[in-house]
DNA sequence: TTTTTAGTTCCATTATTCGGAACTTAGTTT
DNA sequence: AAACTAAGTTCCGAATAATGGAACTAAAAA
């Protein structure tokens, strides 16, 4: 599966690319990292800015990803992600759990997260949703692996970088195969300091009618405060809580749209 | 400026009729509300599909919005938008306004709001910021309209739908004009319950060096709790901190990327 | 069973994208 | 100031990818 579909996927991965920078880029940055002939990428690029998809600083001449993104993700989250429908049941859980939770949904062969909770205040999520791990070594990403079909497994692992974080990291298919098969005998994942020394987790998959991976929450702790078996005592909590949300997110039949179109429509791009 | 550009254009029109519904959607919603043929529609959201900016429910055979949109909008939000390098200043006015405060930036014709601040609290990303408004009747719209360059004006103004959502909403081009020149010569954007009866604000917009238009901020209050008066007080803060953002946005060279690129890289598309 | 509706595939035609190379700035260097 | 260099932009014939009418399949309704 190496090759993009047509224009569109290579419009796309040059977004990717600008986002990889993590910073405004000039263009000849990004023709640096493409393979793409200098025409070809300006064209791209060009078309991107003009859809607003990037945004184009025409003082330091610098490109950045473009605000339609924002306003696109904000349609996402509200339709397409798990996240306000898990949210009440989030909350309760990071009540009772008193520990940091998270949701996630795989977006490709990485973990994205959705939503996140400390114990109590909400704060900080600005950061939080949005953001990618590795799947290979993260409690939600083992336990959304654990549960795909072998046919998307095969696409998924063989994209896993399997950098060692630490030194209880699985660094190879092989191990993560046997760990993954433990996972869904037992029902749930560890992540026993995998991904960040002092971190672990317990976490469960959130599974639709035909045992399809909707997600996955998870409840983190440092080895500083607590350690697995404590964590542990949560999983009841932690299931029914999964378990609700897929409910919910099955169930659940869209309000009818109330349609505020006064501004919507088919807007066109500026200059 | 009637058409898109290319396949591209074509592709991220889908995305926006998809969010239109905002609702999940099967095909054939899509289709009845597209000029496409049948056949050219379906590759489109095959290839959106593919790339995971279309999700695709199986068991419903609904599309919604896909999670790479989620990824790409954090990107976009740090390193494009105002809103993180904003941050700071925003809490400071928020605490000394004791007001609701908008940071928004301009989307196309629309306004898009990037952050928000209650008094106190901040509030989570994807529910809030990312919202979109109409920018002829908002006091952040406005603000920036103001500052906006003829040849820009020229493309916007036919855009807004000029829907009168109050009894003073603006209604005509040529009443907005004959404000937006009112605004320029003041400095600054009042809104008069003209987006929303009870709602009053006053804003200023952000401008960069040569004048641009970065963005605009805005204090908000009830007509029940305050007046114009009162918020006008506020002006002083308000344009301090609009001209610090300012110069954060232009000074700032972005910290050298941490590169936690293990995970990153160009990864291909599951089933 | 037949009919209708929704979703998917085919393929010759057509329109777009491609990219090498030349050109234009703007910023350095001698 | 002329000569050089690097970054960004435009051109245009050849190559490729998108198009969409129509035929097909699957599933639901009559």
């Amino acid at each position: 599966m190496a090759s993009s579909d047509g224009t569109v996927g290579k419009a796309l991965e040059v977004l990717d690319l600008v986002a990889s920078f993590h910073r405004p880029v000039r263009f000849s940055d990004l023709l640096e990292r493409s393979d793409h002939p200098k025409a070809t990428l300006y064209r791209l690029v060009q078309t991107l800015t003009n859809q607003g998809m990037l945004s184009h600083d025409p003082d330091t001449g610098n490109y950045s990803l473009g605000i339609r993104l924002v306003r696109l993700a904000h349609a996402a989250w509200h339709t397409g992600s798990l996240a306000p429908r898990a949210r009440p049941h989030l909350d309760a859980l990071a009540q009772a759990a008193g520990e940091t939770v998270h949701l996630a949904q795989l977006d490709n062969a990485q973990v994205l997260y959705v939503d996140k909770r400390y114990g109590r205040d909400a704060v900080e999520m600005y950061s939080q949703a949005g953001k990618v791990g590795p799947a290979f070594c993260t409690g939600v990403g083992k336990a959304m692996l654990a549960w795909l079909p072998e046919s998307q497994l095969q696409q998924l692992l063989p994209q896993q970088s399997f950098h060692r974080f630490t030194p209880s990291t699985l660094t190879s298919e092989a191990d993560l195969r046997t760990e993954l098969l433990a996972i869904r005998d037992r029902g749930f994942a560890y992540d026993r300091e995998e991904h960040e020394p002092g971190i672990i987790c317990v976490a469960v998959p959130i599974l639709g009618p035909t045992d399809r991976v909707l997600g996955a929450i998870s409840v983190t702790g440092s080895t500083g405060r607590t350690d697995l078996k404590t964590l542990e005592a949560l999983l009841p909590k932690l299931q029914n809580t999964a378990k609700r949300i897929a409910e919910e997110a099955t169930t659940w039949t869209f309000p009818v749209p109330h349609e505020s179109l006064e501004q919507r429509e088919e807007v066109k791009c500026p200059v």
